[in-house]
DNA sequence: GTTGAATCGGAACGCCGGACCCGGTTGAGG
DNA sequence: CCTCAACCGGGTCCGGCGTTCCGATTCAAC
């Protein structure tokens, strides 16, 4: 935990590599080379490693920044005035986003940890299941559902857009079919 | 398309390499090294590129196999006499087998192709797509989804069973999605 | 301006996996 | 049985990518 005040130019090469990183994945995913993102960044591929340790810690960083803003929305929406339309509109601009970011798509398809099911996750995973009991109590979600099946969904949703990405339909049936039948 | 008529032990050695490639693409997908396929059918490397051109050939053989079989299942249901529980009876199956096979949740992954998107995905493609628009005659199914949003809802099934196996709660929320909300 | 340590960049390394090749072997026809 | 073409196997080549290393360079303190 050590910050031993980064040089200058450190510090610039550090926020080049991070932007690059977090434009070359957001196109190709974890499978951008890492010459690539060097290449982007204007930097050596040396010095992408003097930051992060490997590849993956790098994209991990990326990553997880993304999910944390997600989590800060859905702590806003706690106090929206309707759980149901907090729940499904949270949902949905989740889904919506993350099928245009190709990093987000990856780190969900991996099932080991870097998705939301991630350490790092803690504060999405907690903050969506908060919303989501929410609309089950207020009656406009099913019962039936957790958050873990929550994060499922959504991992199916972006799956479901990557393969047929001109439809709108797709994360509206699944929206319907998690409205509570009266 | 010349068959030189094949001699017994390359007959019997291709038939091997199809097996073991069948096997291991069914629990690793693409992922398995060729030499791994190899070595299950007991067999040198070279041997399964005789057989094959490709490693991406041998993969989509197998998977086209699979694929043409779903497509049999679907024209026989063409006849069955609720058309609705011949549809979603279909969808789910499809599910529950692909999911136990990674070797078609890869071939679905990949946008560009060797599933249902294939050439030779035609059969599956139009018997699918009859059941389906059967079961929206019959008022079972709601009218704005059509076969490409049909198989774009299966691989986001796939992708979410991977993503949480144990619960069987996600197929059923896209079903009651699909279900025509009278 | 001088100095030396932190930083940079990209060449080099090692690994892995797909594709190919060639010496040995096998099977079917004469 | 003999022959030879087809076939087998695994050793080898090749490209790609993550990682590491080191000489050159740049920053900042004195």
């Amino acid at each position: 935990m050590d910050k031993p005040v980064l040089r200058a130019d450190a510090r610039r090469n550090r926020a080049k590599v991070l932007a690059a990183a977090e434009e070359a994945f957001a196109v190709d995913g974890l499978a951008v080379p890492l010459d690539e993102i060097a290449r982007i960044a204007g930097v050596g591929a040396g010095t992408v490693y003097r930051h992060f340790p490997s590849k993956e810690a790098l994209f991990q960083a990326v990553v997880v920044e993304r999910v944390e803003q997600f989590a800060k929305e859905a702590r806003e929406l706690l106090t929206a005035e309707d759980p149901g339309e907090a729940f499904f509109g949270f949902f949905k601009r989740v889904v919506k986003q993350a099928s245009a970011n190709r990093a987000l798509c990856d780190a969900l398809a991996e099932t080991t940890g870097l998705g939301f099911n991630a350490n790092a996750g803690t504060g999405f995973r907690s903050a969506s299941q908060a919303l989501l009991t929410r609309a089950q109590a207020a009656g406009a979600v099913r019962e039936d559902i957790d958050g873990d099946d929550l994060r499922a969904l959504i991992a199916g949703c972006l799956a479901a857009e990557r393969y047929s990405p001109e439809s709108r339909h797709l994360v509206r049936v699944v929206v319907d079919g998690l409205r509570k039948t009266v």
